[in-house]
RNA sequence: GGCCUCGUCGUCUAGCCUGGUCCAGGACACAUGGUUCUCAGCCAUGGAACACGGGUUCAAAUCCCGUCGAGGCUACCA
């Protein structure tokens, strides 16, 4: 049997980080056993489903590079499907109407609800002690007594069709043999389990992810900052968010994998039981091993300066962990703004950085054999004295990189001016 | 409240199935030192965990029971 798998978002928001982790492993899963990985837009409720949100949803997963198989397959295509089988379940007596009184819609009304008169539910003549069980790829086996289920209800009307019955249905039609998704879909299994019994079909396989949470423990969500794959495209490489996620619930060998060992690693009995909290600090250490292994072309596309020397990638990448902090090493290519104090290193005389500065426009070029040379019989061997108004004077920071390895990316003419506008600065 | 799931350093986790090699290993983060004009990097060192209580056993992080704790679901959303 192949396999089949899928991820199914629905466009009620942008790509939401735990999506793209289910997406992540399901893709994986497809990956590593030759399988097809389907994409299903499932935008049934359409009040809360938007075309931008499925168009984010797509780009998203595009940038991951999980490229799926099949789809992008719309629930609201597929609308003639679900009124087939629904007819079926109620002919077959396995579905039925089932009438609210006016206390039970009070009850229901809340949040501004709209509830109707009546809509379509799974009858269910079962015993209510019996267990609805199934045996769960991760957790092993699950079991709820009937009676805790709770009511299945299928569709607002003939031509609504609602979550539960939905996914069944495309499920089935689409031949998936495992359904890989978040834990927070646990209690939903049930209720299709005893839908696909209704239709006399073979439930797929279930595997059930730990969920991906925020630092308090919870699920993650919007209160616990960037939550959508969109807000992570300007700082994050995808294969850096893509090794991330992976191991959030899993464990490989190592740290930083390729796209292949992380197929090559993959193993459904390797993904834990409890939920992972999202801790930023080890994405950006992963990411910055991954800044650090682009080709310097790549890297100078990303970050919008590809007039920079190669000389220059280096200096950023060891120190850069985000994409977008890149603008704090604009000397590289601006001329820095600073006040003239910064100039002066530590308690020197200003006099006396001064005409270090002097001396060393009127020498430039220089190496570092005559820089070390300099500050050894002018400035008492305090190589600070040199080095540091230098690095200033052509980074205009603090915190820079080394100021020979500025001046080997800038070149000597324009070396010399940085050196002369210092100069110039603290007169 | 009910139902379901989970519980090893601050965080991600190894080990648990097949008890001893674990006074619990790695990584991120943190601290200290070294390299050094600064930052970063790199190197070295350090602190830091088996939720709790019983039981089984010569021996338990590993097996059993209970307690506590955390999370998820509890829609005519997905």
């Amino acid at each position: 049997m192949t396999v089949r798998v899928r991820i199914a978002p629905s466009p009620t928001g942008a790509l939401h980080i735990g999506t793209a982790r289910s997406a992540l492993f399901n893709w994986l899963y497809a990956r590593k056993l030759g399988g097809t990985f389907v994409l299903r837009i499932e935008d049934t409720d359409l009040e809360r489903s938007q075309k931008s949100y499925e168009t984010d949803i797509i780009d998203g997963l595009r940038w991951l590079g999980l490229d799926w198989d099949e789809g992008p397959f719309l629930q609201s295509d597929r609308l003639d499907i679900y009124r087939s089988y629904l007819n079926r379940l109620m002919e077959s007596g396995h579905a039925t109407w089932r009438e609210y009184t006016d206390e039970e819609k009070a009850a229901l009304a809340k949040d501004g609800r709209q509830i109707r008169d009546r809509v379509i539910v799974l009858k269910d003549d079962g015993d209510p002690e019996r267990d609805i069980a199934f045996d769960d790829m991760i957790r092993g086996r699950v079991s709820v007594q009937a009676k805790h289920v709770g009511q299945v209800t299928l569709a607002k009307d003939e031509h609504t069709p609602l979550y539960n019955f939905a996914v069944v249905v495309d499920d089935l039609e689409m031949g998936i043999t495992h359904v890989i998704r978040g834990e927070d879909h646990i209690s939903n299994t049930p209720k299709q389990l005893l839908i696909f019994s209704a239709l006399g079909a073979t439930p797929p396989q279930f595997a059930h992810l730990p969920l991906i949470l925020g630092p308090d423990r919870s699920k993650m969500s919007k209160r616990h900052g960037s939550v959508s794959i969109t807000e992570y495209q300007r700082d994050y490489l995808p294969d850096a968010l893509v090794n991330f996620m992976a191991h959030l619930g899993h464990t490989f060998e190592k740290d930083i994998l390729t796209r292949e060992e992380l197929i090559a690693g993959f193993d459904l009995a390797n993904v834990h039981h409890s939920g992972a909290i999202f801790d930023q600090q080890k994405l950006d250490w992963m990411n910055a091993q991954y800044i650090r292994t682009l080709p310097r072309d790549r890297f100078k596309e990303l970050i919008g300066h590809p007039e920079l020397p190669d000389s220059a990638v280096p200096l950023i990448t060891e120190r850069l962990e985000r994409l977008s902090h890149a603008t704090e090493f604009s000397y590289l290519w601006d001329k820095p703004e600073y006040d003239a104090t910064l100039l002066i290193w530590k308690n020197d005389d200003p006099a006396r950085t001064k005409s270090a500065l002097s001396i060393m426009a009127d020498a430039w070029p220089m190496a570092a054999e005559q820089l070390d040379a300099f500050a050894e019989q002018q400035f008492d061997g305090q190589k600070g004295s040199v080095y540091w108004p230098l690095r200033v004077a052509l980074s205009g920071r603090k915190n820079s990189a080394g100021p020979l390895d500025i001046a080997a990316v800038l070149g000597p003419g324009e070396t010399q001016t940085r050196i002369r506008i210092a100069i110039e600065k603290m007169s």
